[in-house]
DNA sequence: AGAAGGAATGACAACGCTGTCATTTGACTC
DNA sequence: GAGTCAAATGACAGCGTTGTCATTCCTTCT
């Protein structure tokens, strides 16, 4: 049916092992025969058999992406970001939506890698932050590049992308204080994302920074959800002395905040202002826009997987021993109406 | 490193190809040979290597998903129930984004088939609603199941999943119709999409069930998008005599509504009712809380892959003769307050 | 009991590629 | 111009499975 390596050097008038270094970039061919041979790849319109590949090497050339998160903003993102790479390499793209909090988790995703014999592995907040499945992966041999929140990587451990939440929240927060705001409250979401710890850090940071006194009672712990919001913003505003500003963990939160706000009666930004975080499409949809802050999810994916293939060639190649410095990504305030007083 | 196929036939004290037979379903192994492969095979924790499998037999484990949505929702969604039934049935998911409109999409779907070599495709609109993309499938024999909106299958085509968006319109309508509304505006989304048109059939029926005027200036064309919503609000609300409900083709639009109204002081649902149609996450969080039609998408997805694996069995066994019945699916209303006068 | 014939099982090549190692080529030396 | 050695190329086995066809095992019938 389609042509195969063997057409392709009977074409060319080659053996196949020389078409096979052609395909993978071994160097080791003379400009005109690799021209022959590329220009017979072309003629045939020849694409190498994974399947073939796969069998008979010893890299698989599939990348799976692991997550469980609700957001499907992020999700998508992610995804594009990481098939963008994937196909400037060759790579194919396996997904597996999962429950990280399920029982069996760490089964589920080795079992994952075996049966389909995943050359590495993808994986986002929260999954990127669990030890035991870290060390799960570890133990088995099976190379992954997480992503997750902070600003620096561990000396010497597995490929990481990293987003520095606490830069882009102590961002915001000055944003809210150069507005005139003093009061300013915080509503977090799950603690077991660090991404929340490190936002929370930036916030208080930056009231630090301000001389600004820290108000426990201002900050209320949730959820990265709608609900979260609109309660929280209930029990800030019933307080004694409630705050003008509101710093909501994620967008969702401060559309709720927004929400709940906005049932009350609150003039939001004249009386009240909301931040929230993520830009997510729904950010700029909102009554009125939400400040917020931007990160280029699909750059960070893209950067993740560019980072694990290199980690890969890397062990193919043995020097194995100095670790790839991890690319710090900075999310950028986007000031909408939401905390605009002008 | 992990057993193979011949480990388990060793341990189990048979042939390969016995354990090949069991691991295939054949049928033609007795039952206590099965029984010691199957116990070897567990033993063993044996996995199948796909890529032997897909290199050595003549179909190949791996669905292709393609499409070009900009609901972030709503592909989530797909891509959960299509998994939910790869896996139940051994097959692999490729996923793959791509633009619709591009010149070479054509191209670019066939290369992605032969080279992955996918056993069939899963379409959503607007890609299942191309007529050169199908020629073009069905000419190079690619196998696909299609989801697209419409309450009759083609007498003889390939198999597809139907939602009938026509109905759950009429419903929908019917319900304004119900709440006292007479005068009641439609925003459409982009023509191309069957569900576009078979949304505003659905809306025009029930008018026309009830004996309520039809007015053409009450209908506007746009796009599925939230900018629609607030531009056509606009228009709808500066009519000599406007509408005072609204229905608008997706939750997108019908936010974007929602908040031109707000802009100009405009009370929903007390002045003017707006429903949306699909129940995205977000419809639950506007404010008021959206009325809208929701349709079981990954329930749909998982429907159309398995009609798809059904499909693939048949042609491999030959009795490719009789067509498969396409599963209708009829979204359901969800009232919410932004209709609701009570 | 022997023959016949279908059911169950097995032997072996083939799928398209890569790894290993052998061979050829060609550039350079003295 | 013969000798040396690295670079370029090729021959061939093998990856783990399935398809084909041959073989063995039962069951049933005469």
């Amino acid at each position: 049916m389609s042509a195969t390596i063997k057409s392709v050097a009977e074409h060319a008038g080659v053996s196949i092992k020389t078409v096979s270094r052609v395909i993978n970039n071994e160097g080791t061919v003379k400009p005109d025969t690799l021209a022959k041979v590329q220009a017979a790849i072309d003629e045939l319109n020849y694409k190498p058999n994974k399947a073939a590949r796969d069998l008979a090497g010893r890299d698989n050339f599939v990348l799976g992406y692991v997550y469980d998160n609700p957001n499907a903003y992020y999700i998508i993102d992610m995804q594009k970001g990481i098939l963008n790479e994937c196909r400037a390499n060759g790579y194919e793209l396996l997904i597996h939506p999962c429950d990280a909090s399920s029982r069996d988790i760490i089964q589920e995703i080795l079992g994952m890698v075996d049966s389909a014999r995943l050359a590495g592995l993808i994986l986002s907040p929260p999954l990127s932050e669990m030890p035991e499945v870290l060390s799960a992966l570890d133990e088995k041999g099976v190379r992954y590049v997480r992503i997750l929140s902070g600003s620096e990587a561990l000396e010497n451990g597995p490929p990481c992308v990293l987003v520095n939440d606490f830069q882009a929240a102590y961002q915001i927060t000055e944003h809210l204080i150069q507005q005139g705001h003093r009061d300013i409250g915080f509503i977090a979401g799950e603690k077991q994302h660090n991404s929340t710890i490190e936002r929370q850090k930036g916030f208080a940071a930056a009231l630090a920074a301000h001389d600004l006194p820290q108000h426990p009672e201002f900050v209320i712990e949730g959820t990265y959800s709608f609900g979260t919001g609109v309660e929280s913003i209930e029990k800030l505003l019933t307080l004694p002395n409630s705050p003008t500003a509101v710093f909501a963990c994620n967008d969702e939160i401060a559309a709720g905040a927004l929400f709940g706000a906005r049932m009350r009666g609150v003039d939001v930004p004249a009386t009240l202002a909301i931040a929230g975080f993520e830009n997510s499409p729904f950010s700029r949809q909102t009554f009125p826009p939400l400040t917020t802050a931007s990160q280029p999810t699909d750059k960070i994916a893209q950067r993740a997987t560019s980072t694990l293939i290199q980690s890969l060639k890397a062990r193919k190649l043995g020097n194995d021993k100095q670790p790839i410095p991890a690319h710090v990504f900075v999310p950028e305030l986007v000031v909408r109406e939401s905390t605009n007083r002008s």
